[in-house]
DNA sequence: CGAAGAATTGACCGCATTCAAATGCGGTGG
DNA sequence: CCACCGCATTTGAATGCGGTCAATTCTTCG
């Protein structure tokens, strides 16, 4: 438990894959700049621990101040689903009657603020940054019914990585900045992980990730870490890009 | 354009599904019941014709006031996903950024409530409604990735059929009801619609209502009603049934 | 250095897609 | 009423992508 929250500043800029333009490394790591609310309640959570289960009763919303948090969906046979992966910013616990509809994991070490319902109902300005962020990560849950329903492995995969590049893929992306187009990206999810989220299987990922490297699309610098020589070339397999 | 708005009421009873065990047919018809609101911009739209494409400016919020409403997107080369099947009450055009991520086409005649952003923001009434039903439509977007991502083919028509029968399904499933279970449901879409919401061919969800059919677990009565002789033996196929 | 877990690679299989043809259905006009 | 047309749906056969199972390699960490 943590007695101080860093506000999350939602600064202008916000694109229809608002949520990822904003990029996932940066968006892990919380905004110390920002003003301090030391009357609220915030968990602090390990790597890979769970915050709320699939049809826990919950009375509050969660706001990401630090980290990354899964949200995800399991049948009863034990497939899974992460359904959104989510950073700094990012809420959840939002399910219209007191029941969970997904679990939630850390993904990082994280804070986690929380709300009760009450509270938010009574302050109109966290209502609105709520509301506001809502509507983003709605849009993100739309491109991904996308992915999910009609891209291929290397589509699914060369849009996940894109999707860890700040500010390209989106419609707003404005192109190789003067020549230079490389970049470095942290994955920080397992290829367990990035195929729950991507509907895929892990060696299906792998593959994946295996036949970008020799097309010489990508590069490890570690396992986790990738780096993208042309962000514009892996972009042209995402299959949403134009021509 | 209709200048009589029926106001639709959610009512209690909003489970995690909340949007489906409302059931799909019921709620394409208005609730002529409920009060009325001369003052508001109601356009009417015939069945199929498109209301706000993917890319489009907007600087409003749409609500369903009667009939059904597609959310989809398309990729470059013309594949295309059904985002959300919306039915009365569902809102749409909620971007952050005033940029459609999705287009909205009428599924049947319906009639849609148009709010100016403005409007929504001063009317707190109305704006908890919204942030509401958003909240349920997140919750079935939710289902819908475990379903793209997850299901095989046979499990996803077996829920899609079942989301359209009234309260089963769901967690708040109360099982058959004394003994009887047979229930006639409206598909009210085509085979092409069904296969896009879903994320597969025509052709597989063809064979598939066909393996439905010829294994005793629906029954046609026209080539777009179904019965369903048993809803709990169709419940188990979805792949979200225990046991 | 060795062990445990994660990731990669290979071989094979099966489900969903693709391509193609046939059937069914609704509407129009003779 | 029936013949005919256009379109949606169904069915069939073959292909291929991604899944499954299994073995190997790579990483990390004690």
């Amino acid at each position: 438990m943590d007695a101080i929250y860093t506000r999350h500043d939602a600064g202008p800029g916000n694109f229809s894959n608002a949520k990822f333009d904003a990029g996932w490394k940066i968006s892990f790591e919380a905004d110390e700049a920002a003003p301090r609310f030391p009357d609220l309640r915030v968990a602090s959570y390990p790597p890979r621990s769970l915050i709320v289960d699939e049809g826990d009763a919950t009375s509050s919303v969660y706001e990401v101040v630090e980290g990354g948090v899964l949200l995800f969906k399991l049948l009863p046979d034990g497939r899974r689903q992460i359904i959104e992966v989510l950073g700094v910013g990012d809420v959840f616990g939002l399910s219209p009657n007191g029941v969970s509809d997904v679990g939630a994991e850390t993904l990082t070490k994280a804070r986690i603020a929380i709300y009760e319902k009450r509270r938010v109902d009574a302050d109109p300005d966290l209502r609105d940054r709520i509301f506001t962020r809502l509507r983003a990560q709605m849009c993100a849950l739309h491109d991904h019914a996308l992915l999910l329903g009609r891209k291929s492995a290397q589509e699914r995969v060369a849009t996940f990585i894109m999707r860890l590049v700040p500010g390209r893929g989106g419609h707003a992306c404005a192109g190789p900045i003067a020549g230079c187009d490389e970049t470095r990206v942290d994955l920080a999810m397992t290829r367990q992980e990035i195929a729950d989220y991507l509907g895929l299987t892990i060696e299906t990922v792998s593959r994946a990730f295996s036949a970008l490297r020799r097309a010489g699309t990508i590069a490890y610098e570690r396992q986790d870490c990738v780096v993208i020589p042309s962000v514009c070339q892996l972009c042209r397999l995402t299959g949403s890009h134009a021509a």
